[in-house]
DNA sequence: AACAATTACTAAAAGGTTTTAGTAAGCTCC
DNA sequence: GGAGCTTACTAAAACCTTTTAGTAATTGTT
């Protein structure tokens, strides 16, 4: 076999009874003095690790935090991951990490393994396709502490941390008409999650302000679930908008993928961006300053929103009697520089 | 509490005992036809999960599968840990992701934490630090399950899946040599990882191939180990290699990192690429059409480097008899853009 | 000196599963 | 009618930890 020493180990190289080992390495007040020190000392030299399983068994908590992202494979989720998996160590917990690829059959899948396999909470991020929260919700009544990040829904009551889509959107699109900018249409993701919804509505703000009708030709909502028919989705969108009688002179899109895509479709179209049609996006890319041209962004704290998250959830594990759930909005950071203003 | 229901509840509920019930989920012969049907009956409706934690303890097994990578946030990371989550979650295991940041220390501490707490194997992209094997492979002598992936070395044998780092280095210098390039820089990561000097190889390879003397003036390791620190070390490699009596035309960088920002420093200091200076680097960034100029990149088959690597280690986990361990080297790719031809 | 309180330890149970080593009943076969 | 099989089940141990409920020895109080 290939696992470290047991406590039984220790308890027979230094002819004590276990439970004086378990309480001794806990520190406990009714080990002596000379007795803990031994103990500790003979743990430290042959690298003891507490079984994790069996801990986890007798105390009813595995020690492993279940997290559900739409993907690994994201720029912005990774970043997030980044956060959560630092303040979880530190906490002593292991992460499992669980795709749901956008699919609301998998996502259930995930949480379902998550919860049975014994996670003491799950961090989630819900996937573009989810509006029935009927089972998470259910769980959760039954004592599960549930965390959701980033992606928010009114579909369920608990801790929430997210960056705050309103106040983004609306910064970036009052960037657009400080810049001359006046109509600017909006590429959003096709989700009924209120991230989407927020983001419109901090755009739609914004546009009023200014005394701008908000046509309705201006608006995209694109299935950004397949990365694989986002291209044709995105080219059909800008087709579309360009084709008007009175096309857009900007874009402000809302996504991640969306952003980088989209100036990337345009580049492709030869369409002058910001001549012909100015950009801006929600995006973390630290490469957004390397795009032709650099692309202005909608920076959101991702590793801060993971961090917290967590954070909030541990507290949940840690200590149940939470009835009072709060919803934490982080500040995003415009980045301007060249897409967004001639 | 918020578990499932346990053996114990169903034979108490069908006046079994919990062996009999064990059998009978397990379709064991011991158990008779019409007790097996009660017994599936009851744990379906009641949505019996096996506790992961007791069975894990029981069979020293935890189905749960250790990874250390130097980043989460690291786009070619996530790609290769998307690759090794789907395999690994087809097969039925959780994934347990650590982060060493490049360091040895806190790689060797995530290896421990791991082993000890049952992972049933691990898998593993050393540190750029990483130069001693010892503790690895002494757990892996005690039967624990190791597979290296996508950073290979000498200092340990086990299985290994990797780009054909050589190869690649190889075919992105011969493509600057045939775009008329002559002077050829390079740029490497200070590790003593074989990866980097694979890289470094397949640079000399083709440079000799073509009767160019490798200068040691174009040859910079630079330290990529912290982000915070790159862009420095980076400038000060470009302006060393610009202020040379003869400087080169041309620069192979050898690793995502060091690609994608060269680019944008040499942008930043108004270096013209590909007219002043070409460039190709390994970069696995779907961005890369995006850049300014578009930067051509030798491209790893990252998604399937994961895959295989879960493959390999789970054949090894179920499969201890392993003696003959294999390296097997993916085909990387080649991807012209514009900034490394005139 | 008798009793209470404190100190330093231990035995054993519990947590849920798998597995070894059984048992008891029913059957076959001479 | 009993030996030997088969069938269908069960009891109990084991995995490693934490924790409850102890014990025995020492110290303190009157």
């Amino acid at each position: 076999m290939h696992h470290s020493i047991t406590l039984r180990d220790i308890a027979r190289a230094l002819n004590l009874s276990v439970s004086t080992v378990s309480r001794a390495l806990t520190d406990s007040y009714q080990i002596g003095h000379q007795t803990k020190q031994r103990v500790l000392a003979y743990a430290k030299a042959h690298q003891y690790v507490p079984n994790r399983l069996a801990r986890g068994l007798k105390e009813g908590k595995s020690r492993a935090i279940g997290v559900v992202v739409c993907s690994i494979d994201n720029n912005f989720v990774a970043q997030m991951l980044d956060g959560i998996d630092q303040y979880c160590n530190s906490a002593g917990y292991h992460l499992i990490i669980m795709q749901s690829k956008e699919s609301f059959v998998q996502e259930n899948e995930c949480i379902h393994l998550l919860h049975a396999g014994g996670a003491d909470g799950l961090l989630i991020s819900p996937s573009y396709q989810t509006t029935d929260f009927s089972y998470l919700q259910q769980l959760q009544q039954t004592g599960f502490p549930v965390v959701l990040f980033d992606r928010l829904s009114e579909g369920i009551h608990t801790h929430m941390v997210a960056a705050d889509h309103f106040k983004g959107a609306y910064q970036a699109t009052r960037h657009l008409l400080e810049n001359g900018f006046r109509r600017i249409a909006h590429f959003n993701s096709n989700t009924k999650l209120s991230m989407a919804s927020k983001r419109f509505e901090g755009y739609q703000q914004a546009l009023q302000e200014a005394g701008i009708q908000v046509k309705e030709d201006w608006i995209k909502f694109i299935d950004t679930s397949h990365v694989a028919h986002l291209n044709s989705h995105l080219e059909a969108a800008i087709k579309e908008i360009m084709n008007l009688d009175e096309p857009p002179d900007a874009i402000f899109t809302a996504t991640d993928q969306l952003s980088t895509q989209c100036l990337m479709k345009l580049r492709e179209m030869a369409i002058a961006v910001p001549h012909t049609l100015g950009l801006i996006g929600f995006s973390n890319t630290d490469m957004a300053s390397a795009f032709y041209p650099s692309l202005s962004t909608v920076h959101q704290p991702a590793f801060q929103i993971g961090e917290l998250a967590a954070k909030k959830l541990i507290q949940l594990i840690k200590n149940k009697n939470a009835d009072v759930f709060e919803t934490v909005l982080l500040d995003t950071h415009l980045q301007v520089r060249e897409s967004s203003h001639r």
